[in-house]
DNA sequence: GATGTTCATGCAACCGTTTGCAGTCTCCCC
DNA sequence: GGGGAGACTGCAAACGGTTGCATGAACATC
């Protein structure tokens, strides 16, 4: 039915190797030969069958790309820059989305194994031995976490987490609330060591309340601890716990920035639009070097590297001097 | 390396095609065999090699996901509603963004046609001719859009747009600018034709602005024809461009609701966020429908079906009475 | 003119599964 | 006890490419 590497051989007048060569070994291949191998394949619309590719050179050129959850505004732009990166050197990406579930990633990261050559894993929940030792049959590249042995690509939060504190005491805050997310996460534990080192350095007192799912739910939930904490703001493990709490405590009339400051973490969209103050963590830039980190790992069987990216506060109307 | 079917057809003492029948048809062989192949199975870890079974079976077990926007908070519940449910039949997803460019549209349905059972076209922006002629090669699953033959998963924004042009004339209103979208949309052609019905059915005066670029961008850009045009409500394109146009106008000193009424479509959790009116479009049910459909279509050679989703108002604090 | 090199191509085995066909064995029935 | 039906299982040919090796031609070297 479809057009195979045969048909091309044969409309050409040359042996089926030499029209595998034409495409995946140009240099041994005659030129004119080559034009005329390209020609007849053009004209019948040959396109090699990856799977058929895939069996004798065990390279399917998919990648697979493990997150938490798509709906989530933190991941779209990563997903978005690794496909469009990948799509360059005519890699194909599958996307899961585990839910949130350790157990669904663990299932994830076996179906896919056979079928890619290698997976990004994006803030993975799964316990680092385990990581590990599926490592054993696909490449991986963790996105913000860190595990011996395998590259990763880092959107390290101090760098804005310092900024966030710098803003805040310079606004004449003293009383700081730090929502803390999943005890698993990286980020979350750079965001603890920093915020608490910043603090110090400042002269501020952090109340640390947690940890809180890192969602709306978990923002909403806090609401009562932030109130009774005295806190005059507050620094959220991100963007949609920060909106989660703004909206509970408009709820309970309480106003955001007069009442209480509140910064968030991710600069996703959302933050954009709802005026929030943020850490702006470079989704786009970590998507794309975490592609090449595996492209890199899968081609050349050599030391795994680590990539860190800083990250900044992006000042919006979320903050302001504490009331009275 | 990897274990295949052979090391398991030895460790059990069978022949291969036996192995292979156990795990893909299982009545054809005793069940005490059975038994022992799987036993040996599991312990060798083995797992079928997809490109080998996509060799002979034609069929890789993939599915194609084009959006023109990940990062538009409109597709991700789809996506990931899509990717859960197509899971539960053991397929995988190939997600492709073509960043609202036709020739990439094109380009990625080609180059994932030979890797892929079938595609869902969410909203494609490419001619109704070309998606036909790819379709020979493809089976296509369409969403929110039509095309004859082709089947369709509808999200019908008339419904919704009915109810909002009744709860703005409840409120009051009496003028209401209409923001458009692309006018290849079929989502845009049916908001126009039941905003300009309703409009007529509650003596209501629609003013058309457009089209807008479906983002941010466009609803800001839309900020002064708007103004001029003397309408006390608006219903925009989609939930980007009405926020778009929110922020805009409080940038001019403009509030919303007391100065002007804003109602979205998609119901994204943006909206949630900033508090916007907006007409829910059940994107999550979408996804799983079209799954089902294209499932259906690659198994069954059979008719095409078309499954019509209705949509509804939300109604939040973007709408307010007329100011005066 | 024998030898060696290089370049281009053909040959055929292989990648891991599936599947039509052809046994073999058991059981049942007349 | 001969014949047929059914239930299992083995055999081997695909599926569509890739690639190590062999072959042959053209050309240079001494």
């Amino acid at each position: 039915m479809a057009v195979t590497i045969r048909d091309v051989a044969h409309a050409s007048g040359v042996h089926v190797s030499t029209v595998s060569r034409a495409f995946s070994a140009a240099h041994l291949v005659n030129s004119q030969t080559r034009a005329r191998v390209i020609a007849a394949a053009d004209s019948l619309g040959y396109r090699p069958n990856r799977a058929a590719r895939a069996l004798s050179t065990r390279r399917t050129g998919n990648l697979g790309l493990i997150v938490a959850d798509i709906a989530n505004p933190f991941f779209p732009p990563l997903i978005k820059a690794a496909q469009a990166h990948a799509r360059r050197s005519d890699h194909h990406v599958f996307v899961a989305d585990t839910d949130e579930q350790v157990r669904a990633e663990e299932e994830l990261i076996r179906s896919m194994a056979t079928q890619v050559d290698g997976a990004l894993l994006v803030a993975p929940r799964l316990g680092n031995r385990l990581i590990t030792e599926l490592s054993a049959d696909v490449p991986f590249v963790v996105v913000n976490r860190r595990i011996t042995n395998l590259p990763a690509v880092l959107m390290d939060v101090a760098s804005g987490t310092r900024q966030a504190l710098e803003h805040l005491a310079s606004l004449g805050h003293r009383e700081i609330a730090l929502l803390t997310g999943p005890r698993a996460s990286w980020t979350n534990q750079r965001l603890e060591r920093a915020a608490t080192d910043a603090a110090e350095y400042h002269g501020l007192r952090l109340h640390r309340l947690g940890p809180n799912q890192p969602t709306e739910g978990g923002g909403a939930g806090a609401a009562p601890d932030v109130l009774a904490s005295g806190a005059t703001a507050v620094l959220a493990y991100n963007d949609l716990v920060a909106l989660g709490l703004v909206q509970e405590l408009r709820g309970r009339g309480l106003a955001v920035p007069d009442g209480l400051s509140v910064v968030g973490v991710d600069n996703t969209h959302t933050a954009r639009h709802c005026d929030l103050t943020t850490i702006d963590m470079p989704t786009a830039a970590a998507g794309r070097a975490a592609i090449d980190l595996l492209l890199h790992r899968i081609t050349s069987e050599d030391a795994p590297g680590t990539v860190t990216l800083d990250t900044s506060l992006v000042v919006r109307g979320s903050t302001a001097p504490p009331a009275g």
